[in-house]
RNA sequence: CGGAGCAUAGCUCAGUCCGGUAGAGCACAGCCUUCGGGAGGCUGGGGCCGGAGGUUCGAAUCCUCUUGCUCCGACCA
């Protein structure tokens, strides 16, 4: 891709309204555009970053045998009053109304919509387990949107459904979303922290959040100092709790034990049981023909508030520094010097080579080199591939770690095998 | 939903108290000089001063109403 052709207005302005390092960021880059509170148009930048979690998400849920669907982000109001919630929903819930003066819906989650698309199909044992997900929009009408993307009300969420036929099965799902989440996050760069949450509107009695760890976060976690270096098996046993759950009187960890941080939540999990499927009558019938209501779950992964937490984790003084796994592109090339023969044919060669099998972006406008080397700065490629006229001189071209600030001398055909192994 | 602010050029803001020709920097367009950390010069284009009423000879400025956005709190995945 070519910077010059490249939508990414960036800006060294300082936006006024935006108060924490993502939402700046992601607006100096050019990644997002506000379009209403809470509501923003996805640039080509941030699009990137958005599939490229979206792709690590996807490869995980296929690895425990969930399968992706389209649920419809409007909703007739009938779902959401036979289970109760379009009343119990309140003010979050964006309602419409279409030409026939229909009710309808902006669906905030999909318990109802699964359910529903189960029940219709679904009548025997023989077919469950079954587990569905979807990454699509939802909207809920925040009372107060904040930080950016971080607390939209419009917002990309990968939400998943699980249907078991007992007990046992749904405990054995949930553990194993668990671990997937655990392996997920990791993926993105991050380490979660997995804390015991209160379920609120979605319901049930087993639902755990995770948190990435940032100054910033709106949520206080209470939890074992040992938490962060505990091992996978532990998780479960370690105490961990979102703020609502925490009550001194009948905390079992010693208060010089005991860490208090604040945490963006980035992923929420729930076990309901039959909540839904009582409710709406979604039932099967098992080896014996007995009608079986199944054992449900939810799971959610906030994916664009995943983009603003990987950038608070993952920023300097100059700009952000992507993780590899979620960087909208492998590599950038600057040549600093456009109208200099040598750099041009340098840059080009090494282009040319690594664009058939990476993503890369060659900044070749016309303009300073301190401007391409402030802009790569802060959209934060992880690979900065520079060309300049002096080492160009020498046959040299450098390769900087964008996060370390590592640089390194090579020769072009270095650089190429470098990235094309 | 309570509380507090803000709204003037694409952006950041000055001008508003104390009414009298619409401003700056950056950005943008053209030309030139530069070219390793947002460089410099010349020229140019940009505005219903959020909207509606009112007061006044005259309103960005004063008054009333309204809309939008931001922040703090409560709420929330």
């Amino acid at each position: 891709m070519l910077f010059s052709k490249f939508f990414a207005p960036t800006s060294k302005d300082t936006p006024a309204d935006a108060q924490i390092a993502s939402h700046r960021l992601m607006l100096r880059a050019g990644m997002i555009s506000q379009t209403a509170s809470g509501i923003y148009c996805w640039l080509p930048l941030a699009t990137r970053v958005l599939e490229k979690i979206s792709r690590i998400i996807c490869e995980e849920q296929d690895k425990i045998g969930a399968q992706k669907v389209y649920f419809t982000t409007i909703q007739p109001a009938d779902l959401w009053i036979e289970s109760g919630r379009y009343d119990s929903y309140g003010k979050e819930m964006l309602r419409l109304k279409d030409r026939k003066d229909g009710e309808f819906l902006y669906s905030p989650t999909n318990e109802e919509q699964a359910t529903d698309v189960f029940r219709k199909y679904v009548h025997s044992y023989r077919g469950m387990p079954i587990m569905l997900y979807q990454i699509h929009w939802k909207f809920r009408d925040e009372i107060r949107p904040r930080f950016g993307i971080m607390r939209g009300r419009e917002f990309l969420m990968k939400d998943g459904y699980s249907f078991d036929l007992n007990f046992e099965d749904a405990r054995r799902t949930y553990r194993n979303i668990f671990q997937s989440y655990i392996k997920t996050f990791r993926r993105l760069g991050l380490t979660p922290v997995p804390v015991q949450a209160d379920s609120g509107a979605i319901g049930g009695n087993m639902s755990h959040e995770f948190h990435i760890l940032a100054e910033t976060g709106e949520s206080t976690l209470y939890y074992d100092k040992k938490l962060p270096t505990a091992t996978d098996e532990d998780l479960e046993t370690i105490y961990a709790v979102a703020d609502e759950k925490h009550d001194p009187k009948t905390c079992p960890i010693p208060e010089e034990e005991l860490m208090i941080s604040k945490g963006i939540e980035v992923g929420h999990i729930f076990y309901f049981g039959t909540k839904y499927s009582k409710a709406m009558n979604a039932f099967v019938l098992n080896d014996k023909g007995d009608k079986v209501f199944p054992e449900m779950g939810s799971y959610g992964v906030g994916v664009s508030r995943l983009v603003g937490a990987i950038i608070e984790a993952s920023h300097d003084e100059r700009g952000i520094t992507w993780p590899e796994s979620t960087a909208p592109f492998d590599a950038v090339i600057l040549n600093l010097h456009v109208k200099n023969d040598k750099c041009r044919r340098m840059a080009e060669k090494i282009y040319d080579a690594l664009s058939s099998k990476k993503e890369v972006l060659y900044d070749e406008r016309n303009i300073t080199a301190g401007e391409k080397l402030a802009d790569a700065d802060l959209i934060g490629i992880p690979w900065q591939i520079i060309v300049g006229p002096k080492n160009a001189e020498n046959d040299i071209v450098e390769l900087k770690n964008r996060k370390t600030g590592e640089v390194t001398n090579m020769t072009v055909s270095e650089i190429i095998n470098r990235f094309i192994r």
